[in-house]
DNA sequence: GGACGCTACCATACTAAGTACGGACCGGCA
DNA sequence: TGCCGGTCCGTACTTAGTATGGTAGCGTCC
């Protein structure tokens, strides 16, 4: 028996909590296809089947750091402005999206909400009812901006290049693969747009965020209008 | 629901094309988890290793089905007026999400293109060159509308219930959490909206569309004005 | 028509992952 | 002091991907 193992055998050090953000880190690091049982065990340092003494299974695991990534993202301020509340909590989103990418894959298979999802919808409903939205305008804007953070967080992640002027090193064989003389309009915009310098794909993200945001206050005002007179 | 194959034992009955429509089929039927070499052997009516000998591994199945949900998606016509061109791609696209939901998860971590995509991606580009869109705005126009599309499939395939009104069935767990106090807005929406007779998230699915496609005719008429003044 | 060899298919087996099952250890309390 | 319950772990079973090396049936050429 090692007394100088590196890390302090004893008992209790792990709980429910300390193992999901655990996975986590382990997440990160590797992506989740490195995110076993044993690999987290390892970076806990203790052995595979002690995690199964804080968590039922690997599924709870998965539906646990999906709660800890929403509560990474800023809560809009309920009572707040909603459209600077809203466009503040969607970037939010997105900048944790980026920082966790594998949450993404994950988000469409948890079917089981944890307390800081819940919160968080909560927020955003919140915010759009107590601005004034009715109900069905609530419904509509939040379905719509949350699509959009999601969607927008599927495409960045799908990109084969990472930031800017990145671009051109993987372009090659997608170039290759369109110089088969179709794909026409792709090479036209990849030329003379895509692979310009200075573009980068998330500042399409400040565009749609702003013309949702847009067209949303215009239905609101529309509504408040009628409303009113 | 049967997707075992019933042909007898003969060389040459595999290919390529005929493994990755089967995988399209196991998935359908089962969902990803459910699409393993061995199941998909099963299917083809061959044993495991068999299928090695038209595709090199299971990424490039998972690759190539991705590529034959997109081969479903209606292509709009280049060259035809825009916005219904459009719209009807973007119906398309979340029919054939909800037809194949496990597709969703494989947008974001496959990175490799197959020749359906690409032609896909290149209609929507000529779509929008062709009607006069600038390269900027084709681009903003395409991750916009891409971008909610997915989202959109993303929450459908979150969504804990199937369908208008079986929402109530599966709405009690989720009440009793919610009736800590907390997530007082979602408990007055769910009441007064969500769980009211007729609600189906699947309409969100038009406003939206409806919303952006207004919004970037908008941005598309003012520039069109600008330019010609 | 018989040997050859190509290609499609398969038997075996190795590795890795999730996890069931029961045991070992430790600290506290009667 | 001896029991107890909460933690942690050793072992092993199951399923999945796939490396390695056959084998069998068909076309080809003498």
């Amino acid at each position: 028996m090692s007394v100088e193992a590196s890390e302090q055998r004893q008992r209790g050090r792990l709980s429910r909590d300390g193992v999901l953000r655990q996975a986590v880190a382990v997440a990160d690091a590797g992506g989740l296809a490195s995110l076993t049982i044993r690999s987290l065990a390892q970076a806990l340092g203790v052995k595979p089947m002690s995690v199964y003494h804080h968590v039922a299974n690997k599924d709870e695991i998965l539906d646990g750091i999906v709660d800890i990534v929403f509560s990474e993202i800023d809560l809009p301020a309920v009572g707040g402005e909603w459209r600077s509340e809203l466009a503040g909590r969607a970037r939010s989103a997105r900048q944790v999206l980026r920082r966790h990418p594998w949450a993404i894959s994950l988000l469409e298979s948890r079917t089981s909400p944890g307390p800081a999802t819940l919160a968080h919808h909560d927020a955003i409903l919140g915010t759009l009812r107590t601005a004034g939205f009715s109900p069905e305008l609530t419904a509509h804007a939040y379905a719509l901006l949350d699509a959009f953070v999601y969607g927008f967080a599927v495409q960045e992640a799908a990109l084969p290049f990472e930031g800017p002027d990145s671009v051109g090193e993987v372009a090659e064989p997608i170039m290759e693969l369109m110089s088969s003389g179709q794909y026409s309009h792709m090479v036209e915009m990849a030329q003379d747009h895509y692979l310009q310098p200075g573009y980068d794909f998330g500042d399409e993200f400040e565009f749609g965020l702003g013309l949702i945001l847009d067209a949303l206050a215009q239905r609101f005002s529309d509504r408040e209008g009628a409303r009113r007179s």
